[in-house]
DNA sequence: CTGAAAGCGCTTACAG
DNA sequence: CTGAAAGCGCTTACAG
């Protein structure tokens, strides 16, 4: 099966291949009528398509990014990825995505495949792990744009939750409903990760705010595997927490299924709120409350913004924080009555 | 930023480019070891990077494939790109991801496109409208692998569930909990895919094995944001079913959100099963029995015959029907007893 | 209004 | 052991 080239139109239209391509990218000012028919009826009878490799090449410019995000089993990488796809069809532009992992040395090889197949901009959930990388990108006024986590010290744009605001909501929801003894739990914050940095620090502002008591006690940080270990503890404590934050879906996951296998009820006899985006959650049972992060919303504005920034190169915009408010997709909670009894 | 090329590092190095492609494409078997010492630094210096697309041009391939999905919002989807994704990445592959949306239109759209850009093969969950697409991909002998849908007719590879028997093992399942008025709720057959129509199909042979009487009236098919409807009218029936069987993520959901709705209890007073992939399900209360797809094993076995086809485009492998068994993900449900009241 | 020519950055026989 | 040359399939000034 020999692959059909512009020159097989061209011969059979009886033009150059000069013509054929001015007549491929609709550069239609000085061209016959009769031209374009022939051409056209070439292009149909021979099955023509164009190889956008070629044309990559000699463009310098692939129509194409790439995506690198930390992992896309989660619901909220999948939904800002289908945003960010649904604006490149828009836009003729195509996307690679890439699984990082969370590992640096893989999105140190994502990125440079990346550039080798001269993708025209990336999206990037980053490590944080590789800082050279990202500057000399910087430096060589490369298009990129960051979601999820602020990278200190490095001049790209981010788009991310206004996490310590989701946590201070998360407080308020839970103090509303009658709670003060309010714990939260959170992947480990070894690696520095903006959202469960700033979640954390938002939780601890609003109990202040509130006037609620903040126990050590109940703030568990680590490796979501061993969350069950630190749940444990908390609910040994003399007196445990009435209601608990689980700062992105998997520590939920933890949770929901901890209180399971302790016979733990919820919500009556735990509140929990979650901060991410959970499908299902609002139906089943145990309601949950959920502050879930806008994420197609997140996936379109990144993608259009790189979009602007490949298509304007030459413009300078300065990279900015871009912050987006999370929604609450509340389940039913009851007011909770045990306080009376502290 | 002006891109450093091979001629740059070949004068640097003080070789012809010729050599420096032998280096790059480790064909060290004449090379002097001095010559390789002077290309690796030059390279090091200048911080060469190959350009892909013109190696891609030259070689006629890209090493990329692309994987066009039916919709990359539900979790079985990501399951398989997550897995596709992996395999490539060991085969040092890229993989461009579309969602086709269901449309035959915009699935249209992206083989085109796909085939344009020079992808070395595709993994499609089709949406069976682009017949003479289909065709004409096997008639040029291209390399395509579809999963979880067959189309009459088009000789492809097929990776899908063993959806009969995942529907019979539902049956059992609730069979042997005590369940003989069993239901099934299904997303719209009219498009005929392949799932929707082998699992209702599976779950009228399993009903008759078990000698269990089907009832039209417990066998719901509709768009899913009808099917709250279907479900009233079910349970409106002077019998109602005790036990139901979803056949899909969207329609459990619907199913979920709908008992919780009508105040019916699950699983106390409507057992409910799952067929598809649903994360969290097994740890929310209602405990639901999930039959979960293999998707990341579907994943990598689909992607290693791609691949495999890439590689062997001469050989001749004769398309099959990879069937694919579910696994219970079983929460707890008890023993029905309203039987006895019948 | 259309064509000849150069070139994008590689790879690959082939010659020496 | 290494280099000169042709070519992958396009696009784009430029000439006419």
């Amino acid at each position: 099966m020999k692959r059909v080239t512009m020159v097989d139109v061209a011969k059979s239209a009886g033009v150059s291949k000069s013509t054929v391509s001015q007549y491929l990218n609709k550069r239609f000012d000085y061209m016959g009528e009769e031209t374009k028919l022939r051409i056209e009826q070439a292009i149909e009878k021979l099955g023509y398509q164009p190889n956008i490799v070629a044309r990559s090449l000699k463009q310098k410019r692939t129509s194409t990014i790439g995506v690198i995000v930390a992992n896309i089993l989660h619901s909220f990488s999948t939904q800002v990825i289908r945003a960010i796809e649904d604006t490149c069809r828009d836009n003729d532009f195509h996307v690679i995505v890439c699984n990082a992992d969370d590992d640096p040395v893989t999105e140190e090889k994502y990125i440079q495949m990346l550039l080798a197949k001269q993708v025209d901009g990336m999206i990037i959930f980053p490590t944080g792990g590789n800082l050279n990388l990202y500057h000399s990108m910087v430096q060589r006024n490369y298009s990129v744009v960051f979601v999820d986590r602020i990278i200190e010290g490095v001049n790209i744009d981010v788009f991310l939750l206004d996490n310590e605001n989701a946590s201070y909501l998360a407080v308020k929801h839970l103090a509303e409903h009658g709670h003060s003894r309010i714990g939260i739990v959170t992947p480990s914050l070894e690696r520095k990760i903006t959202p469960r940095i700033e979640r954390i620090n938002g939780f601890k502002l609003a109990l202040n705010k509130f006037g609620l008591p903040l126990e050590t006690g109940y703030i568990k940080s680590m490796d979501v595997d061993k969350l069950h270990v630190g749940l444990k503890e908390m609910f040994s404590l003399p007196v445990p927490p009435t209601a608990l934050i689980a700062s992105n879906d998997l520590s939920l996951y933890e949770v929901v299924k901890f209180a399971k296998e302790s016979g733990i009820q919820i919500p009556s006899q735990l509140a929990v709120v979650g901060i991410d985006n959970v499908p299902f959650a609002t139906v089943f049972e145990p309601s949950l409350s959920v502050f879930a992060q806008p994420a197609f919303e997140m996936g379109n504005k990144a993608a259009e913004l790189l979009l602007k920034r490949i298509e304007h190169s030459d413009l300078v915009i300065e990279p900015q924080i871009h912050r987006f408010q999370p929604t609450l997709l509340a389940g039913k909670m009851p007011k909770n009555d045990n306080m009376l009894f502290f």
